[in-house]
DNA sequence: ACGTTACATTACGTTAACGTAAAGCGTGCT
DNA sequence: AGCACGCTTTACGTTAACGTAATGTAACGT
């Protein structure tokens, strides 16, 4: 029970993903993604879907494109050999520590805004207070 | 007892934040900072230090300059009148909302990643294990 | 008077991540 | 044949956040 190879056009999968077709060829060039080529159109695999969606996810976290595609790799396990297997793997851990020290920050930042708005808040109150006289 | 108005040049506000000359010029040109003018020189208030540390501490979270920008005014409740203030208001809400979104994301992410870590060791210890026969 | 700091302004250059126009090919419908 | 789609490539344009000259001046030491 082999899956049968669906393969999305551009058009589709910019639907699906809602993003546009210039960002889908733009990954290709940069090697993020690699539909198959018909001739000269492109037929996106499961494969594509799964890397798009990491590539999506690794954005919103604000990493850039090149980023992401080193951590594809290491999903991948492209790196074949010992020395570029342990650099993915560095880079990787690298980025943990980074991403772990930045949700602390977030924290720190989402109590500090919290309490912003709370003054924020009683400025409001306090205005509308005046507004009533 | 009032405090000294002990004010920085631009090169000691550099070395306090570690950021570059052009980097201020370039926060008081986007209003961000406003430094005393003496004669030509920039004269930067603790009020301009306060300011920095939000600013650089935005930037960690990928907030674009423009975004600081009215957040800081919130915090020195600028917005003088209530439409104003309510809009400021909501613009911080909706910012926290998202920073709760991204820092759940970024919990997830990872938890994601240092399960692909433990992988790539397997893999690591795998290759080194193989070298040593 | 002269040179060195320490700052200033003006303005063009750079990178990332696409947007956007311009122009061409292949295929199926009428 | 003619034409509209759907896709292609090529290539210049755009925004953010500064970098990087090039050039100018005010104050200060010698």
């Amino acid at each position: 029970m082999v899956q049968p190879p669906e393969t999305l056009s551009i058009r589709e999968m910019c639907e699906a993903f809602s993003v546009t077709p210039r960002t889908l060829r733009f990954y290709e060039a940069k090697e993020l993604l690699f539909p198959i080529r018909a001739g000269t159109r492109r037929h996106f695999t499961r494969s594509d879907r799964a890397r798009l969606t990491l590539i999506l996810r690794g954005k919103r976290f604000g990493f850039s494109l090149e980023d992401i595609r080193q951590l594809l790799d290491m999903y991948n396990r492209d790196g074949s050999n010992e020395a570029q297997l342990t650099r993915t793997y560095d880079l990787a851990r690298a980025r943990l520590a980074q991403m772990q020290a930045q949700r602390a920050e977030l924290d720190l930042a989402v109590t500090e805004l919290q309490a912003e708005l709370a003054g924020g808040e009683q400025a409001l109150a306090a205005f509308r207070r005046a507004a009533a006289e």
